[in-house]
DNA sequence: CTGGGCTATCTTGTATACAAGATATGGAAC
DNA sequence: GTTCCATATCTTGTATACAAGATAGCCCAG
């Protein structure tokens, strides 16, 4: 509970990246004691969310620049087979649930809501993967996803991005059920690599989010959160 | 370190799937106190090796069967698009590199030794994705391989086994050397269907060690192996 | 004024004591 | 003999106290 608050809070950018976090303050903060908190951060450093100093400090980790090309990368190869596989096999009530989310979607954008917006983009994703009999693969996408997240909340206020995106989810779920697997496959590429164009440009307005040199990182690590 | 014990234990079924685990026997015999090994175990939670009830006690997780099949395409879904990658962007010196773990994998073959030989199998996956120019790829495969580890080591006395991988990974870096993508990614998907055909007849055998309804399951959580 | 070293303070790592819940065991009633 | 309930014990969850190291600031010497 400390944990998915916290965990909120970095990748909303409320607590910028850099900040320096201490183990009491945060205890003191949340009314508990250490031990909470302490579990909380080591689970956060396996996401590579914070990184622990042994005897110096915890920080907030700085978004590693060269891991959100290989995240959407990842993505395309994980989310490609979903999808070609969820070409043949979902149901017709699987295709049902995937096209309510595209409707919730087009409704968010004209309530103009982000967050319920990104919320059902998030299930057209994970049903996505349902529908292809592979959950997990969801999992790993979302795993993947939260360094993008974090960047993303830096280019959120682009006009038009949500009816471009609906745009391209629904030309997603007609090939899937058209069971045409080349074009559905072509759809979803397409839709990450819209991602992935718009990455260098938010860099250099927020330089001190960043870091350049990722040698020392691996992935980020994932997080169980119950389905 | 405890963790690292604790896990190697694990997966060499050393500790048996369904053991129950308590924290306070675990500190006596690792001569620490409850605190690291607690630590260890909600990392070990993360992973899904151990299931952890509140107030009631730990276990060994069973191996999620249908999990495997996932891992294996999650994993060809991965390593397919490291081995495309890796047909553009590898260097003369990363093949080299590459070709010395089959030479380590034939020398550990000869000398009888399958930790070496596997030891050099896990240098060959991560020397392609380093090809690749995508690091992270190989560390996400590692994460989907922990269950897919276990099962593997009741199936390990296979004669032939080494020699048939051995074939296999020389073809992938022979193809990888001509810059023939297709053909690359063929070899490495070949050699990963190999191993998914050997799941189902494994597990009768041993039923005690599976598990067959994994809809509570997610994917297994990543631990952060500094680089 | 500048540089170096020492110390006070703050950091995380570990051990331990206590709290709260789940479970198994034993006994009593039917 | 069987079933149900109470209780003792064992489990994990949390709080707290202590240990050890890193860091920054200050003081002193040059």
């Amino acid at each position: 509970m400390v944990y998915e608050q916290l965990r909120a809070q970095i990748i909303s950018l409320d607590i910028p990246p850099g900040s320096a976090l201490s183990e009491n303050d945060l205890a003191k903060s949340f009314g508990v004691s250490r031990t909470p908190v302490r579990e909380a951060l080591l689970r956060l450093a396996d996401e590579m969310l914070v990184e622990i100093v042994p005897k110096s400090g915890t920080t907030v980790s700085r978004i590693p620049y060269f891991q959100l090309t290989e995240a959407i990368t990842i993505r395309k190869a994980l989310e490609e087979t979903a999808v070609r596989n969820a070409c043949e096999r979902a149901s017709r009530s699987q295709l049902t649930t995937i096209w309510a989310f595209v409707e919730r979607q087009r409704e968010a954008d004209r309530a103009g809501d982000p967050n319920g917006f990104h919320e059902a983009d998030e299930g057209f994703h994970a049903a996505i993967a349902d529908a292809a009999g592979y959950p997990g693969i969801w999992q790993l996408v979302k795993q993947v996803k939260v360094q993008v997240d974090r960047y993303r909340r830096l280019t959120l206020p682009q006009t038009g991005r949500m009816s471009r995106v609906i745009k391209e989810h629904a030309a997603i779920v007609t090939a899937l059920e058209k069971r045409d697997a080349e074009r559905a496959v072509a759809a979803i590429r397409g839709h990450l690599e819209g991602l992935e164009h718009s990455l260098p440009n938010i860099r250099d307005l927020n330089p001190d989010y960043f870091v350049e040199d990722v040698s020392a990182y691996g992935m980020p690590r994932p997080v169980h959160q119950g389905r």
